[in-house]
DNA sequence: AAGACGAAAGTGGTTGA
DNA sequence: TCAACAACTTTCGTCTT
């Protein structure tokens, strides 16, 4: 029996095996952010069995199974232990039935705050795997973002903040820290928080569990923006030549990886013969024409690229 | 009409006194 | 803690294809 049947939410490149494997949440394609390869094979995807096909489409179901409270995890339904060491009939209780009452009491507040842990889990990791799922994230993503976020827990950083808030922000790391990164946009826009409060959830887990993450590389961001702007896997390596000339020339520094992500594929697409617009690229990349634009003209005029209109 | 261009003003984050 | 600063965004008028 093969791997993937085994354990059908990962996948490996079957070209290079590596595991960036970009899936496209709508088409059921993927792609390899190493060597390129596009699968069109139907996937086999743990995540949930609906598929989205527009933007509306998906935010409605992003709703779907969101309890509407979790103020009180088990709806009043459990059993509450007073305080008073008396019985029902108000009298004092023998010392034996006292230390009874005792152990019992801790014990119903230790499977109290073990079920909390567990609820917040669940509602987490199903959150998750939606997160997943809409953004392209293969499995070894995913149980990075798993582990920062139990980690999270462990230091009760999640108090006092949305646990889709945190979940957010662990894909955020987790994507990074394996090299396929989305954009805080990206991940802004297919959950219910908002970039600037994203930004700050992810900050206060590099710090607090002081996790190292790389620098982001424009090049981890190229295939999958080809990808989705239909361009070809030569136009892709094309572009990433460009960033590493740019690299080399130290023309990257304090730029948004994106941006010259984007940049780069508009030169590589001109001179490659497959254009695209400055939108339909800034829209991809999540940036603006603008920056586009900026980036696009340095790099033409300090890598000395003669492009051909 | 669509795309590309660039100026100007505004925004949020980083740095350094 | 505050101001200066660089990068990016927003907005908009103009030019080019």
């Amino acid at each position: 029996m093969s791997e993937e049947l085994l354990d059908p939410g990962r996948r490996t490149c079957r070209e290079c095996g590596s595991e960036r494997i970009y899936i496209d949440p709508n088409k059921g394609h993927s792609v390899c952010q190493d060597c390129g390869i596009i699968d069109e094979d139907r996937l086999i995807d743990g995540g949930p069995e609906w598929r989205a096909f527009n933007a509306e489409e998906r935010s409605k179901r992003s709703r779907v199974g969101s309890p509407l409270t979790y103020s009180v995890h088990d709806k009043g339904l459990s059993t509450q232990i007073g305080w008073e060491d008396r019985d029902i009939f108000g009298k004092k209780l023998s010392p034996a039935m006292r230390a009874q009452i005792y152990r019992l009491r801790r014990w119903q507040v230790r499977t109290r705050v073990h079920s909390s842990v567990d609820r917040n889990l669940v509602y987490a990791m199903s959150e998750l795997d939606r997160l997943a799922s809409q953004l392209g994230l293969p499995k070894p993503v995913k149980e990075t973002a798993s582990v920062i976020y139990r980690k999270a827990i462990e230091k009760r950083l999640i108090r006092g903040r949305s646990i889709e808030a945190m979940v957010a922000a662990s894909a955020y790391a987790a994507a990074r820290i394996r090299r396929m990164p989305r954009t805080l946009d990206e991940i802004s826009r297919n959950s219910n928080v908002n970039k600037k409060e994203l930004g700050r959830c992810y900050r206060l887990i590099i710090r607090e569990l002081a996790i190292k993450i790389p620098l982001a590389d424009p090049t981890d961001y190229i295939v999958r923006f080809a990808f989705e702007l239909r361009l070809s896997g030569w136009t892709a390596q094309q572009a990433v030549k460009l960033v590493k000339a740019a690299r080399d020339k130290g023309l990257t520094a304090g730029k948004d990886p994106t941006g010259l992500a984007a940049a780069s594929i508009y030169i590589a697409g001109i001179v490659e013969g497959e254009r695209r617009t400055q939108r339909e690229i800034a829209e991809t990349a999540t940036v603006t024409e603008v920056t586009v634009r900026n980036r696009y003209k340095e790099l033409v005029q300090e890598l000395g690229i003669e492009v051909a209109i």
